[in-house]
Parts: C-alpha cells; sequence; structure tokens
DNA sequence: TCTGGGGTCCTAGGACCC
DNA sequence: TCTGGGGTCCTAGGACCC
C-alpha cells in the first residue's frame, strides 16, 4: 500500500534570480524587475525585499534608488525566464513520472504509488532541490504534502527556510497550519479573506477545524475542498493529461494613452495575429474571437468595453481573425477616448483536427476544401520563416510599420539563452 | 508622475423547453 | 385574475491563481 505524496517546486524569487545568472556581480544585490512598460515592480531579490520594496510598487517611486545605484533594476525579458524554467521543469522528470507545471515558475510534482513514505523521500527531497541549484543556477523550494494543498502549504513554510519542508505525517500539521495566515492560504483571496476573518477564521487551522459541509452551503464547492484537503483528504488532482487551453488572451497596457484609430488597431492586430500564432502550435482553432478596450481604471472616467463576434467556421487563420478583430474594434472605438489598453481573446478553442471535418462537411463559411487546404499552407509558411528566422519577421500589413503603441523597456538584459546576438561572451586568457 | 499580463473555474440568472 | 415544477444550456460576472 503506498502513500499519496505530492511536491510543490517552486523558483525562489524566480525572475530576479534569473537576471542574476549572468551577472555574477549581483549576487547579493538588491535586484528588482519591472512589468511591461517598465510600469511596476513584479520580482524582487531578498535584498530588495529587504530595503521595503513592495511587489506591485511602481517604478518612479522607486527610480531614485535605482538611479543612485542602490538597486539594479531590469525590465522583464520573459524568452529568457521561459527558457530558463523549461530547462528546470525538463528537469524534474529524473526524479518524477508525473509533473504539472503549474505556472513559470512552479510545478506540481506526484511521487504517489512510487514505494516511498515520508522518511524515505527526504534524500530525494534534499538532491532535487540541490542538484537544480547546480546544475541551472536558480534557487528553488520544494514542500511536499500528502495533497496538493498541503504541499503548497509546505512549500510556503520551505521558502522562508531551508527550502525544504514535510507536511506528509499528520504531526507538525496543525503547528504548522497555525502559523499560516487564512489570507496566505491557496484559494483564498483578498475577497473571501475579510469574510473569513469576520467569522474567527485567521489561520489555515481554523480552516480546517470547519464543518465542510457548512463551508460548501455558504462558500461553495471550492472552500469546501480546501477544507478537505487541509485535513489530509485528497480532492484536487494532477491533470495528467495536458489541458489545451480553452482561451488564448493578448493584451497590453500602452506607455501613454491611444486616442488614434490607426495606431489602435495596429495594436489590436498585432494582438489578433499573435494569439493566432499560438492557437496554431497549440494545434487549435477558435470558435470565436472578442475585443476589448478599457481606458486607465485610475481615472474617474474609467471606461471599459468589449465585444465578442464568432467566426462561421472555427479558424486560427490570421488575416481572417484580424479582420474581423479589426470590424469588433470598428464598432467599440468612440472618437477622443484616451485608450490604456486593449485586449484581444480567442474564445472556445478546439482540437483543428476535429473541426477541419465539420466545417468542411457543413461548408459554413463558402469556401471550398482547397481554399481552406491553402489558408492552412500560408500560415504554415508563416510559422516557419518566423520561427528560423526570428519573431515577427513576418507580419501582416494591418500590424503596421511604427507599431507606436509598444513602449519602452528600458532596462532589459540580453537574451542570453535563446539569441544568437546575444550570448553572453566570456573571456580566456 | 504611475499603477502588468495571462489564465481557470464556479455561480447566478435568464431563456427556453416539456 | 393567475399563472407549477423541473430540466438544460448559455452567458456574464466574480473569484481565484501566478
Amino acid at each position: 500500500m503506498s502513500l499519496r505524496i505530492y511536491g510543490l517546486l517552486d523558483c525562489n524569487n524566480f525572475f530576479a534570480s534569473c537576471e542574476r545568472l549572468f551577472r555574477p556581480d549581483l549576487v547579493n544585490k538588491p535586484v528588482v524587475v519591472l512589468s511591461n512598460n517598465d510600469g511596476v515592480v513584479i520580482a524582487r531579490s531578498p535584498e530588495a525585499k529587504q530595503l521595503g520594496i513592495a511587489m506591485g510598487e511602481a517604478y518612479f517611486k522607486i527610480k531614485r534608488l535605482a538611479e543612485s545605484g542602490k538597486i539594479t533594476v531590469f525590465s522583464s525579458n520573459f524568452s529568457f525566464y521561459g527558457d530558463i524554467s523549461s530547462r528546470i521543469m525538463q528537469m524534474l522528470y529524473r526524479w518524477v513520472p508525473s509533473v504539472e507545471i503549474y505556472s513559470i515558475d512552479e510545478a506540481f510534482l506526484d511521487f504517489s504509488n512510487l514505494g516511498l513514505d515520508s522518511e524515505t523521500i527526504i534524500p530525494i527531497q534534499h538532491e532535487i532541490i540541490t542538484i537544480i541549484k547546480k546544475w541551472t543556477g536558480i534557487p528553488v523550494s520544494l514542500g511536499l504534502g500528502p495533497t496538493m494543498t498541503l504541499a503548497k502549504v509546505a512549500n510556503d513554510i520551505a521558502k522562508k527556510g531551508d527550502g525544504i519542508c514535510n507536511l506528509i505525517d499528520k504531526e507538525y500539521r496543525n503547528e504548522i497550519l497555525s502559523r499560516i495566515e487564512i489570507n496566505q492560504v491557496w484559494g483564498v483571496g483578498r475577497r473571501l479573506a475579510p469574510k473569513m476573518v469576520k467569522l474567527g477564521i485567521h489561520t489555515a487551522h481554523d480552516l480546517a477545524m470547519i464543518d465542510p459541509h457548512w463551508m460548501r452551503r455558504e462558500f461553495g464547492i471550492l472552500q469546501e475542498q480546501l477544507i478537505r484537503e487541509l485535513n489530509g483528504e485528497h480532492c484536487i488532482d494532477l491533470n495528467n493529461m495536458p489541458s489545451p487551453r480553452k482561451s488564448i488572451q493578448v493584451s497590453r497596457s500602452f506607455h501613454e494613452t491611444i486616442d488614434d484609430f490607426q495606431t489602435l488597431a495596429e495594436a489590436v492586430a498585432t494582438f489578433a495575429a499573435k494569439a493566432c500564432e499560438q492557437a496554431r502550435s497549440d494545434g487549435t482553432v477558435a470558435s470565436g474571437i472578442y475585443v476589448h478596450l478599457n481606458t486607465s481604471r485610475y481615472k474617474e472616467t474609467y471606461l471599459s468595453e468589449g465585444k465578442a463576434q464568432g467566426f462561421n467556421r472555427a479558424t486560427a487563420h490570421s488575416p481572417t481573425v484580424i479582420q474581423t478583430a479589426l470590424e469588433l474594434l470598428r464598432s467599440l472605438f468612440r472618437q477622443g477616448t484616451p485608450y490604456k489598453k486593449a485586449t484581444v481573446i480567442l474564445l472556445n478553442l478546439k482540437d483543428n483536427t476535429v473541426i477541419k471535418s465539420q466545417g468542411i462537411l457543413f461548408n459554413m463559411d463558402n469556401k471550398t476544401p482547397e481554399e481552406h487546404y491553402q489558408e492552412e499552407r500560408l500560415m504554415e509558411s508563416v510559422d516557419h520563416i518566423n520561427q528560423t528566422m526570428g519573431k515577427g519577421k513576418l507580419f501582416f500589413g494591418s500590424q503596421g510599420m511604427k507599431q507606436y503603441w509598444r513602449g519602452a523597456s528600458e532596462h532589459q538584459s540580453p537574451k542570453y539563452t535563446t539569441h544568437w546576438n546575444e550570448l553572453p561572451v566570456v573571456m580566456a586568457k
């Protein structure tokens, strides 16, 4: 009889840790990574946290620190982080057959049915964090528990200590859970936390003591599962099948507001093209598209509206999707409005092999099979050229040449590991 | 001054049907 | 005037995650 054991592996201060990989001069120094357009702080090294720099803090507030050299700031460099992430994720299969990548810097590991118990897994736990640090340079922490929720709690504790924590046995569980504030619990966000506190639920342990049936009535099924999971009862499963995405969203806030149609149209066309590219690489097609515009959330005249449109036949054909996106944009656009952000979402994505037969069968868009075939070949060629010649080499006219909507990323590090031209140079004497 | 981007799931309520 | 009880499907909105 084998124990259920889940692990949650988390890369510590991931983006900041990545930035230090090729900058040994920054080890033990405060490092901060900024969001798109250098707007706010999205990652901090421990030293930067110690300086009191908060997550989400506006860059202008800490600009002085950066200019005086007290901290080093980077614009986000997602292609670099993504590459480091996939290297780490690939390594995990050395130790465990079942890995679910949860985010760019986190993965759940399923150690169940491997004949391990809470004792025999300890050396493996140590080995994982040691080897990953040694081979990739990224510090990670690994928490273990009998459910995914408890593994998550364990990881929280691990991060604050020496990188490991084990909640598989019941022994210390109550003590650990009473140290976790309710708003730190996975699944309790900024809305639920105050409600729970009002009910006298202050810690994860308090929550674990609540009657799950009552919780279901008052808060819903997710919160019921949460209680059961905190008590070691397995409810949430690792999706072994990588579930295909149901939507693909591309959005950007603009550095400066945009009020002319042409500039906005270029941005929307670019987002649509990017979303299609992702869908094609997933092998999916969209049933519809949604375009959304908004002005600044922080102004009194906040405007936020969007519109959806279905396709006659599910598709990932960029010209078709761009055309629909621009039609939607035209009907949404209001003259003289200072738009701050645009979003394009491909809706209800489906596996393209299923759709292919349906569309042709019903001839829903008045195109011949030959035309569909040609559309697909065209997209394949575009993708191929962009993959081999570099991202964005080939694009559609409606995306525009100037792309004024693109803002600044003034402090971006080189794409060390994904661009030949930006490889780090090593000098040897 | 400025204030990210990309997802998932659940629930409530309306439309519609028998 | 009064007008059941149940089911399904869809959508919008809310909540969560990193």
